[in-house]
DNA sequence: GTCTATAGGCAGATAGAC
DNA sequence: GTCTATCTGCCTATAGAC
């Protein structure tokens, strides 16, 4: 990840917002010129390639994401909180009718350079790891039973949220997606 | 749902499979007339604007697909043997590169109009009920807890088959789908 | 770094002949 | 129904002044 200045960021905020809720191919750098107030010729200045900025804007985020996955680790001592935490951040970006960025890039994967494809899978692996380590503390404290498979159960959850939330989105329904995630975490409860 | 010929139909399988692999926004008349053979202004006669097409196959597709549930159910009289088989479909779609068109389309969601919305809802509905009705034959022959709630765990085994069917598709890995279905299962089994 | 100006192409869509 | 021809506008991207 290069250093950006505060436009290059203020130029992928939007970027990622018009992701989330509309996609990736469904803006252009005229909406980001509108937006933004940065002439197109400009947004080139900082992503050549509209694949530039596809690039830098998923390299961005899944770094922010990693960071905050440290914090609520560190905010939550409790196992299933850890992942009720997860789940209402999710939640919250439902409500602002949006989708994972890393849900929504993965429609577009086809169009978009090998760079992308590859942070998404960082993107996974990095929940998949943190929520095993959530599920192994929540079994040490005896809220799982003690056959859960962190690995499996986590892969399980991850899976949970991201389904849960595409359908909660289509219908508009938050609450199903909590709905879904507490029915997959009940099914694990010792 | 209107009559539609034979072109029309072709068309429609063609937007369809363009739609699973690459997404609704990614191809245009353009590539149907390269792939079909007709020219933009015949598929224009057919489907005025890009969104008819959309309205279109959506309800084509999901029509289809609920006739195909139907089949499902009447060829396999085993709870589990039905999941099992609906669990495979997906991921026979996930091998030929493709993910679900209406999990694909919610991705663009804001830009089509109302009727697909609807007929997507249909499609999580649909699916919904019908894993219900595996749920509860399960439960029926003993495969599942006396204890399961037939709605709630078909809700959440629909969410795990959509989220894991976009994760094993970012990853290039569709046997990750049925880890992660079959570990919900596992997690319900008596 | 940000702008004006513009290229070149493709998108969705229409008119009208056959 | 299918075609040729064409419109209009937007898209990504570049050149070059300030």
């Amino acid at each position: 990840m290069q250093e950006l200045n505060q436009t290059a960021h203020k130029l992928l905020d939007m970027a990622e917002h018009f992701t989330q809720s509309r996609g990736f191919n469904a803006f252009s750098y005229k909406d980001l010129q509108n937006e933004v107030g940065v002439k197109t010729s400009s947004i080139h200045y900082y992503f050549p390639t509209k694949q530039d900025l596809a690039v830098n804007m998923t390299e961005r985020y899944v770094e922010r994401f990693s960071h905050l996955l440290g914090d609520l680790a560190l905010q939550n001592d409790n196992g299933l909180k850890r992942i009720e935490a997860l789940t209402g951040l999710f939640v919250s970006t439902l409500h602002r009718n949006k989708f994972c960025l890393c849900g929504m890039l993965t429609s577009d994967l086809m169009g978009l350079p090998e760079a992308v494809n590859n942070k998404l899978c960082e993107f996974f692996d990095l929940n998949e790891l943190w929520l095993a380590q959530a599920v192994e503390l929540a079994k040490s404290q005896g809220q799982l039973k003690a056959s859960t498979d962190p690995e499996r159960a986590a892969a399980h959850i991850l899976a949970t949220l991201e389904g849960g939330m595409l359908i909660a989105r289509a219908r508009k329904k938050p609450e199903y997606l909590e709905a879904v995630v507490s029915e997959a975490l009940a099914n694990l409860k010792s």
